[in-house]
RNA sequence: CGCGGGAUGGAGAAGUCAGGUAUCUCGUCAGGCUCAUAACCUGAAGAUCGUAGGUUCAAAUCCUGCUCCCGCAA
């Protein structure tokens, strides 16, 4: 079984590393660019991926756009066209290579949370589960029939990058149980509910700015959904400057009423005021410092 | 040369502009008070103020080089 594959996430790593071991080896790995990386943006660092394909002889391709190399990729001929986590859309010229099928992994279970943000989303939404779907990869963005669906519970406390990697971890057995019903049938699949569509877009930083007009529970679950990025912050006044706070997570609700965004030293602990409830900090990075804990923050207020 | 903030006892900060005896909150240790404490009271230890040089009677503070940390932007 001739396979390539495309992606530049590190949630794609133990199923690529997966089928390297176990097999069918990818004939190649197409992923994004080196990007710049840093305050200086001087240096360039290649996606973890790439490393491990050429550590085991994949050929690599980087092109700044995916349909440059559509030729090169139809000479090839591959039987299927793995996507997981490219960061690009896959234009109709490269869909065509595969000979038999082009599936997508997609860390939601569709059709929730088309988009960028999946993981995110469906931890900011308090919902209590999630998956990886795997489906056909057509024209619209994750919106191709469904092959196969792996689900499991989401922790109460679990942030998104711990999600991330539990959800990584079950690409390989997902891509196995897709990959088998497709070899007897490359066309199998399940249309989407287009009722039940919904988008979970790119995150920028900007993002991660808290409203604290909002429920506690609520913005403690956006805390754990942004955890690492793009982060959480708000504004607090300092040396009557404003400037940006970080907040990480652990974030324990407060039985306690404050008035929104009001910052409070209560027995030790470091509350701040939502639209019900509060919220107590554990971890806080004031602009220009280091992350440091909140009491330790407190005891400059 | 993308923009900006910062380095001060173990932690977080004030002091730097207007040079002159090291301050605050917390922690640690000892003692006291209390049924009790992440409460309160008393006392103590702990700092060559990031680093190298310069100016000065005198530098955390002014000048110059260097190292490291961080926010934004990409």
């Amino acid at each position: 079984m001739k396979i390539a594959f495309i992606a530049t996430g590190d949630i794609a790593l133990p199923t690529f590393r997966h089928l390297i071991e176990h097999g069918p080896k990818p004939c190649l790995l197409i992923t994004q660019p080196d990007k710049p990386v840093g305050r200086s943006q001087s240096s360039t660092v290649p996606p973890e991926i790439k490393t491990v394909a050429l550590a085991h002889g994949i050929p690599v391709w980087q092109p700044e756009k995916i349909g440059e190399i559509a030729d090169e990729l139809t000479d090839l001929v591959p039987e299927f066209i793995v996507v997981m986590a490219y960061g690009q859309i896959i234009g109709k010229a490269v869909r065509k290579a595969a000979k038999k099928a082009i599936i997508n992994l997609h860390a939601s279970i569709l059709p929730k949370y088309r988009g960028a943000s999946c993981i995110q989303s469906a931890i900011a939404n308090g919902d209590p589960e999630t998956g990886i779907t795997i489906m056909h990869v057509i024209r619209e963005l994750d919106a191709g029939d469904i092959i196969s669906v792996k689900k499991f519970p989401i922790g109460e406390t679990e942030t998104a990058g711990e999600l991330h990697d539990r959800l990584a971890d079950i690409g390989p057995a997902a891509l196995s149980e897709a990959l088998e019903i497709l070899s007897e049938d490359p066309n199998a699949g399940t249309p989407q509910n287009p009722e039940e569509v919904t988008y979970a877009p790119k995150l920028l930083r900007e993002h991660g700015r808290l409203d604290f007009t909002q429920s506690a529970s609520s913005i403690e679950r956006k805390i754990r959904a942004y955890h690492p990025w793009p982060g959480t912050f708000t504004e607090v006044s300092i040396k009557e400057k404003n400037k940006r706070l970080k907040i990480f997570p652990p974030i324990s609700i407060v039985d306690q009423s404050l008035p929104s965004g009001e910052l409070i030293v209560h027995e030790g602990q470091l509350l701040i005021g939502c639209g019900e409830q509060s919220l107590a900090l554990t971890q806080v990075q004031p602009e220009g410092s280091k992350q440091m804990p909140a009491t330790a923050f407190a005891n400059s207020l």
